[in-house]
Parts: C-alpha cells; sequence; structure tokens
DNA sequence: TTTTGTATTAACAAAATTGTTAAACAATAT
DNA sequence: ATATTGTTTAACAATTTTGTTAATACAAAA
C-alpha cells in the first residue's frame, strides 16, 4: 500500500471494513459505523462496494486467503529432518496466529452460520490439506520405519496442533482473567503457550 | 420439565431462543424467527420478556452455569490415582461439550463482543478455577515426588486439554468437509479424537 | 356472579439500518 | 474553456426490527 492508498477513501472504507467484520461479525457490523471509522459518509460505502454484502465478501476472500497461507505454515520446512520440521511448522503456525488473533473466530464464524457459501472454497482448501497431508505422513512413516518416531496419524497430528495454537488465541479473552500470573503478561504467556503446545506434539511422537 | 411446561408458552419462547441465539448469536436472532419458532404472536415473547436483551440475559445466565459445569467435569474423581483421575476429567469433560456442541462458541463470542458485562460472573468461575488447580497441582506434585509422572504445570495441561477438547467441536463444521474419510462417521470420530487427547495428555506428563 | 388478574391478539409506533438519488463539485482530457 | 468523467454530499425512501398499547377473552377468587 502506497501513500495514494493510505488516503485513498475505497482503502480507508476496505480497512474499516476489516476492523468491524471481524471483531463484531456480519450482523454486529454497521456500514454506517464502518463508515464513520473510515471517514466518509455512508454513501460513499454504497458508491464504491454497493452493498453489505458485497463489501463484506472482498473481506471474506482476504479472510480466507489469510487462513490458507497459516496452514502452508503448519507443513514446515521439507528440507528439514522430521522432528525438526514438525517442530518449525508448530512454531511458525503459531506465529501465523498471533499476528492474525481476529481471524479463527471470524472464519469459524462464518463456516458456521453459513455453511452453503463455501462449497467452492472448500475444494481449494481441500487440496492444500490433501498435500500437506500426503507429504507428511509420507515422511513420518519412513522415520518411524527408522524407529526415530512412533507411527502416527499425521492428521490426527495435525488437528492436535491446531487445536492448542488456535484455541489460544480463540479463548484469550476468556482465560485471561481466570488465570491471574500465568497470563499476567501477554507476551511472556504466548512465549509459554507456545513452548508447551511444541513440547505436547513432541512427547506426542517421540519413540519411548 | 413437566407436561405443563412442555406446553406453557413461556417456556416454549425460552426453548425457541435458546436455539436461535446459540446458533446465530445476539445480533443475527430476532426475535420474530423465536416467537414464530415457538408458535407465538411476537407480542407474547414481548409481554414475558420485555426485551430482546432480558430474553437473552435469561439464556446467557444458563449457559454459563452450564460452562461451570463442564469446568468441574474436567476435574475427575478426586478417589482415583492421578493418572486414571486426569484422564476420567479428559473424558467427561469432552462428553460434556459432546453433548453441548454450540456452547463454546456462543461463550466465547460474549466475552470477545461484550466483555464489559462479565465481570461478576468472573469472579464465581474463577473461585471454580482456583480450586480445581490447587487441588491437582497437589496431587501431581505428589506424583511428581513419587516419580509417577513428570512435574508439570497443571495450568498449562489443563489449557491443554480445553483446547483439544473443545476446539473438536468449535471446528467441527469447518473441519468436517476437508478431512474426508476420517469424518465420513462422526461417532467414530469423535471416539478416535476422544483417546487422541487422552493419549497426548498422558505422554505429556508420563515420565520416559 | 361480580371482580380481579392474567393471557392473547391485532394494530400501531419508533428507531435503526440499509440503500438510492439528484445535484454539486473536482479532476482531467480535448 | 468546455465537455466528460468520476467523486462527494445531503436529503430521502424502504425495510426491518423491536417494542407498545388498547381491546378482549379467559380463568380463578371473592
Amino acid at each position: 500500500m502506497d501513500n495514494k492508498e493510505k488516503q485513498n477513501k475505497e482503502y480507508q472504507i476496505l480497512i474499516a471494513a476489516e476492523q468491524e467484520f471481524l471483531t463484531k461479525g456480519y450482523d454486529g457490523a454497521r456500514t454506517t459505523s464502518i463508515a464513520k471509522a473510515a471517514g466518509v459518509t455512508h454513501a460513499m460505502l454504497h458508491y464504491y462496494f454497493r452493498t453489505k454484502e458485497q463489501l463484506f465478501e472482498r473481506i471474506v476472500d482476504e479472510k480466507f486467503a489469510t487462513m490458507s497461507h497459516s496452514m502452508f505454515a503448519i507443513m514446515g520446512d521439507p528440507s528439514l529432518p522430521i522432528i525438526e520440521r514438525i517442530k518449525g511448522g508448530i512454531s511458525a503456525h503459531f506465529d501465523f496466529i498471533a499476528e492474525n488473533p481476529l481471524l479463527p473466530r471470524f472464519i469459524i464464524n462464518e463456516i458456521v452460520t453459513r455453511p452453503e457459501h463455501y462449497e467452492v472454497l472448500y475444494k481449494r482448501i481441500s487440496l492444500i490439506i490433501e498435500t500437506i497431508f500426503h507429504d507428511l505422513q509420507f515422511e513420518v512413516n519412513r522415520a518411524a520405519e527408522r524407529g526415530e518416531i512412533e507411527r502416527v496419524d499425521v492428521k490426527m497430528i495435525l488437528i492436535s496442533i491446531m487445536s492448542m495454537n488456535i484455541f489460544t488465541f480463540l479463548a484469550y479473552p476468556f482465560m485471561e482473567p481466570l488465570m491471574g500470573e500465568l497470563m499476567a503478561n501477554r507476551d511472556k504467556f504466548l512465549a509459554a503457550r507456545k513452548a508447551e503446545n511444541i513440547e505436547t506434539i513432541m512427547k506426542r511422537i517421540k519413540k519411548q
């Protein structure tokens, strides 16, 4: 985004819309509120995007693309030994969500409340997921044959990784007031949580 | 709920409201839609509950109570050996969420979008959590001294348990179309997932 | 059987929210 | 300079949604 874009009203509306939709969801968002935050009259919003629905679609598309990227992060670096690769994958995925902490709730709410809209999208993401699965499962099987790790179902491991990484941010506002000292310092907590997630998965796959 | 209650219009409205609020959230819910589902005119809804907000409060109170119960489930049976106790706690917590699969999303959305409403509630839940923590941490420390398990931070373990158990249901509609065979049969998948969560936590706390 | 309180309906009112339009204005090309 | 095109504003329209009210039916108590 160059300087022109920053002053550009259309762009300002997109920025404000992203914030509004991510925090309040489609139903909770108000086009007037978005316009106000963007510093334009609400007629401008309709001029550029016609309807609330169309503006929303723009944000959804971008957010689903972002989510695809987070899937790639979990894949790790294929040139590393499998243990290091999985460690790196967990860490990269965690960092990715940390930079997009509002993303998981947004995606989940969308999918749950309007599943019918996302059939096309599923096909795109399915391909990514299948590729990651096969590649990782192949490496895991080889390492298991060499006796380095346990023979595990990679799909289950990936679900566990996503669960622990994503839930950290999904439930953060809920847990924070409940956990006292443990979460007093956000950065410190997140670092500890990332280490814990890695440790948990490592222990799950390592040979006893 | 006896037969009278089932025919009772006030009760019918509560049933319909619960369904509507849990699936669509406060903003997405419509009082007219609730009234229609309950088989009454929407004036009746206002007659019994005055405002949408008050009707919502009723549902929120009940759901937060349900959530407190889920916390107790995770505590397990204190008369069992620590390993069995934790296994039982994970299993009971998983089953509890399985019976209330819409609960986590509802609670998280509420807390995130209106944190200011819940200060009173936090105090109540904090007490529960603190009690569970101290009791479990005490048992874990004793078992660690006897060399049965690793010395671990129970708060971290509990967060991991909640993450894996809750995320299963939070993201189910999202993962289901992506996972093909693995999730073809819901009951089978849930059983496998529960076993995986228990296995993961056991490996995390067991002495190598 | 009168009275009293509760339940119910239909019509209406108020507010919020999204969306439209005509006219003014600015920028740019011809 | 003027025509053209795109941008902006203010006022308005339509719809949806929540909430109210007056009239009425009904059931229980006095």
